[in-house]
Formats: C-alpha cells, structure tokens, sequence
DNA sequence: ACTAATTATTAACCACTGGTCAATAAGGAG
DNA sequence: CTCCTTATTGACCAGTGGTTAATAATTAGT
C-alpha cells in the first residue's frame, strides 16, 4: 500500500522541470514544446502529463524561482551599505537588468497575456510588486504618492518590454537604463 | 498577356484583410488562423497563400492602417486648439488610449515578438516614435533632452502593455491613464 | 472558334502543437 | 503468486502554418 519508491532514473516533477528550465533559458515559452522535453528525457510525451496537467503548469513552477529571484535582488539592494538614493537607484536598474538578462521568463512572468499562466502568475507578480512598492517608498526621503510609485513601476516595466526587442542581454543596454533609472528618480524627487 | 480582369467575387488581397481584419478585432493573432479566414471566405486556406506569403504578411498589411490611426491621434491633438500643455496631457492619454482600445493590435505593433512580424512593424514603429518626439518637444516649453522623451514614450508603452492584463479599454482605465500622463508631464516638467 | 499560356484554386499532404486515454509494464504488499 | 497501485507508452484527436501537384477558369493569339 505504500507508494513506491521513486528509483533514481525516474521521471520526476523535478527532472522535468529542469529540462523545461534547460531548454527555457535559450528559447521561448512557445518554443519549447512537450516533445521536445520528452524527447531530451527519452520518454514519450504522453508521460509528462502523468505529473503535470499541462504546460502551463510546468512553466508556472519555474517561475516561481525567478519571482523569487527579482525579489532576492530587491532585498540584496536594500539590504547594502549605500546610502538611500544609490540603493533607488540600484533598485530600478536591478530591476532591468532582471528583466533584460530572463527575458523569455520576464515575458511569462509580466508580459504573455496566457489564459492559463495568467492567473498563476498574477498573485506572484502582484507580491513582487508590492515589494518593490514598499521598498521605493523607505528609500525616499519625503512620502510618495502611491500612484508616483505605479508609474515609475510602470515605466520600469516598459524599459524591459520595449529594449528586449533591440537587446539581448543587460549589458548591451547598460547606458539606456541608466538614464531611464535617473529620469524616474528625477521624477520621484520632483514635489508638485 | 495582360492580367486577368479580377472578377467581383473573386479572392482578392483586399477582401482577405478585410476578413482577417474582421477578425482581428475580437481575437488576437494567434486565435485568428489561416483557416478561419479560409473558411469565413468560402474558400481553401491554400488559396491564401497565393495572395499573401504568409500569415504575418497579412497581419502587417492590417497594422500599417493602425500605425496611420496612432498618427491620425497625434496630429489631432497637435492641431487642437487647445494651450501646449493641455494638448502634451492629450498626446499622451492618445497614445494610451490607443493603446487599450486596440489591444490585439497594439499587441502586433510594439510587444509581441514574432520572427516575422517584428522586422516589418518595426519601422513603421520607428516612425511613429519620431512623430511622438517631435510633437512632444513642440509643445514643451524648455529645451527636452531626447532621453528624457524617449524616457516617456517608454512609460508610456509600459502602461499600456501593463494594463492591457487588467482592463479590456481605455474607459475602464481612465483615471489611472488621467494619473500616469500628470506624472510624465510633471517628470519633463522638472529641470536637473 | 480553337489553342496555348497564364492565373487562381483546391485538396491532399507535411511537420508540428497541446492534450487525452486505453492498454500495459513495473514494482510493492499481502 | 496474486492483487493493487503507479507509471509509462503510443496511438489518437483536433488544431496550427505552410507547401505543392493537379486542375479549373480565364485570357490572348492565331
């Protein structure tokens, strides 16, 4: 009666999300199929839907891990030495530089407009969100509106989802999102 | 040797975009199939592919009247009648009023990343970015740095592509829309 | 009017996709 | 050696974009 135990060489929730994650980091949600995991683990395709319901699914679990990693680089950057309005500043351009370096997870997690991930991902997004809320708003001098800290959350979301069509990476960007970060920052400061 | 007379009720690229157009409007890319046209049209999918190369060659064909009407948007509040910084406040709740009442559309023209697509909507893309920063410095009164208005035009890109996951037209998002524009001008606004 | 060339269309086909499911293999418990 | 549960296969479904040989339809030249 009791279950059986799992023998190394089996398949696993944990191995197919790894293939899944393997192959996510080089393509797209949509480039990566069911066969092509199956076939990367040698079993038929049919088998993944023994421990998953669907591809969603999968894909939702591994965002999980970079929800957690966009929030890590919050922490991080609140957590240095720097003085307030360094950490600000770090904290728009680490939020860039994530999306520009996962740009195919970036898109799952704030852009693909899916009717199954976007219900499993919206609660996690709404928590990053609120960290970020949060964190802006102990690194200002003065209260912000919280619609200040919308739109600059706004406008840091739109630097990602427009550069990813023109780079590939953080690094081929690094200027623009400098200037984008001390823009918002200009504008944060700016009393009415 | 000359062409043969097209018939009226002949397969015609125009009644194709036509039908594709039709189409459009309540679904999105990927929903509306070559097939669906086909089938809309009385016709074989395979007849299609004699008028157009391919299903995003279609698509572009519909974007290019969209990419005039976001044209159309910012030429009317520029010719307005109305001070510079009312219209500056109406340039941008256009553009994102635009943005949500064509959802499916804007989706095709500035955030999906399709192989296909994206090379041919980019410039049109491009073109109307220049118009927008053009108009935007028109009507500023001080000298704008062009980062600054690329700044901008990327928040505002973000509140669209935000939105678009929340509310399914401009009206439903009015306030906020009414929100994000002040804050822009007030960021323009503010000299270093 | 007949023929030849051109144009337009069909339908079968290809290689994919996500997803379902009956059959079955594999292993543990009694 | 059974029984039961777990896990897996592979055929199947309905759908996608795209290709192509065959063919229907129309025009042009004689």
């Amino acid at each position: 009666m009791s279950p059986r135990k799992p023998s190394t060489k089996d398949l696993t929730k944990e191995i197919i999300i790894n293939e899944a994650h393997k192959q996510f980091i080089t393509k797209d949600f949509h480039q990566v199929s069911m066969r092509s995991i199956a076939k990367e683990l040698g079993c038929s395709h049919g088998a993944i839907y023994y421990h998953f319901k669907n591809k969603a699914e999968i894909f939702y679990a591994i965002l999980g891990d970079y929800f957690s990693e966009l929030n890590n680089i919050l922490d991080e950057n609140m957590n240095g030495p720097e003085d307030h309005s360094t950490k600000l500043l770090n904290v728009f351009v680490g939020y860039m530089a994530f999306g520009l370096n996962h740009q195919s997870q970036y898109e799952l997690m704030f852009i693909m407009r899916d009717s199954e991930i976007d219900g499993l991902s919206q609660e996690a997004a709404n928590l990053s969100y609120e960290k970020f809320a949060q964190s802006v708003q102990s690194l200002s001098n003065t209260e912000l509106s919280i619609s200040d800290i919308h739109s600059t959350f706004i406008a840091l979301h739109g630097f990602v989802a427009h550069y990813r069509h023109y780079v590939k990476n953080y690094e081929e960007a690094k200027e623009a999102v400098d200037v984008h970060a001390k823009f918002l920052i200009k504008a944060l400061k700016y009393r009415e």
